[in-house]
DNA sequence: CTAATGTCAGCTATACTGAAATAG
DNA sequence: CCTATTTCAGTATAGCTGACATTA
């Protein structure tokens, strides 16, 4: 919760910077804006998906199996999610002792554990989604214009991350995933 | 249609999203460009802040009281940093079992537990923000001029969680900077 | 043989809840 | 008595590392 409603804590840090260290202040100023935003984000998001027992993570990768047609290997699930092994394994447990995901090993090579979401699952995942959805995932003051420009801004900011390449530069450079350097 | 090798896994669960609900599509992938925006920043500012054996959240506890002209309450801290009371304790605890920080008494108000910065730590405090300027936080890629936008539409997202009131204040976000080097 | 996949134990850190202690 | 501030114990989760078994 915001300390006192006129005061921006970022356009202060902002200001701070700016005195010290001009030349890095509006990078320092970006940065910060996502992490509050992030937060802010997240906090709301997670309210929304208490009554069903998920958290985000548990939440996304539920939702990379509702969409996913059949079974996922866990390293896939790693892969798309960005994050950890150890992490998938942790979160594909508690879905499956919940009933709303199953584990398989690959026949095709069964050193890979395929995990698939049961109809339980499927149930839950969508009503979830449809809670979120109703929040506009807590962004419901904000336009569809203002959320079109937002990504459109932030995909100029992933692209400086590497994870994703501009539409305007077809095909140049490798992508590799940061999961774990 | 090619599947491309570099595919951007937002703009391909925007797709799909908005197949099944496109009133919200929009708003999703805002959120999810979030998430992983930060989610690539935090892991490229851990990696910068490592070396100095600070987390992102103990750097910014560290580098609040930096700028802070004396001791800061408590509780204010955790209002700045918008965390929980309980991770206050937690964070200043470590800093001051690393003699960075020190705690006291208020003497105007015996409840309030004062935070300091202690030499040492402001020491670390400059050496690891140096660090995350020369890396310019993550973000060498980015032009300034591109920061300053992505800023500017993030101050509308905060201003519709409610994190700012008045998105049209001048001089958070110097517009009479070179447009691109 | 080496490499890949997933799991496990263990570690650290965050974030919250509810109770308690202290002080205004 | 009531409220405010901070701490503490306990719980849940996230994320990582290193070791390991299994299989290609």
């Amino acid at each position: 919760m915001p300390s006192s409603p006129f005061f921006d804590s970022i356009a202060e840090a902002h200001r701070q910077w700016n005195a010290r260290w001009p030349e890095h202040a509006d990078h320092m100023a970006t940065v910060t804006s996502v992490m509050r935003v992030q937060q802010l984000l997240l906090s709301r998001i997670e309210e929304t998906l208490k009554p069903y027992g998920l958290t985000f993570a548990a939440y996304e990768a539920l939702q990379l199996l509702a969409f996913a047609r059949g079974a996922l290997p866990m390293g896939k699930m790693g892969e798309r999610l960005m994050v950890h092994p150890a992490s998938v394994t942790n979160v594909v447990t508690r879905l499956e002792q919940r009933g709303l995901v199953e584990r398989r090993v690959s026949p095709d090579d069964r050193r890979v554990v395929l995990a698939r979401i049961t109809s339980a699952g499927q149930t839950l995942a969508w009503q979830a989604t449809e809670a979120l959805n109703e929040s506009s995932f807590g962004l419901a003051d904000l336009t569809r214009a203002q959320a079109v420009e937002t990504t459109d801004h932030l995909r100029d900011v992933r692209a400086a991350l590497g994870d994703v390449h501009r539409p305007d530069q077809a095909g140049t450079s490798p992508r590799d995933l940061p999961v774990h350097p």
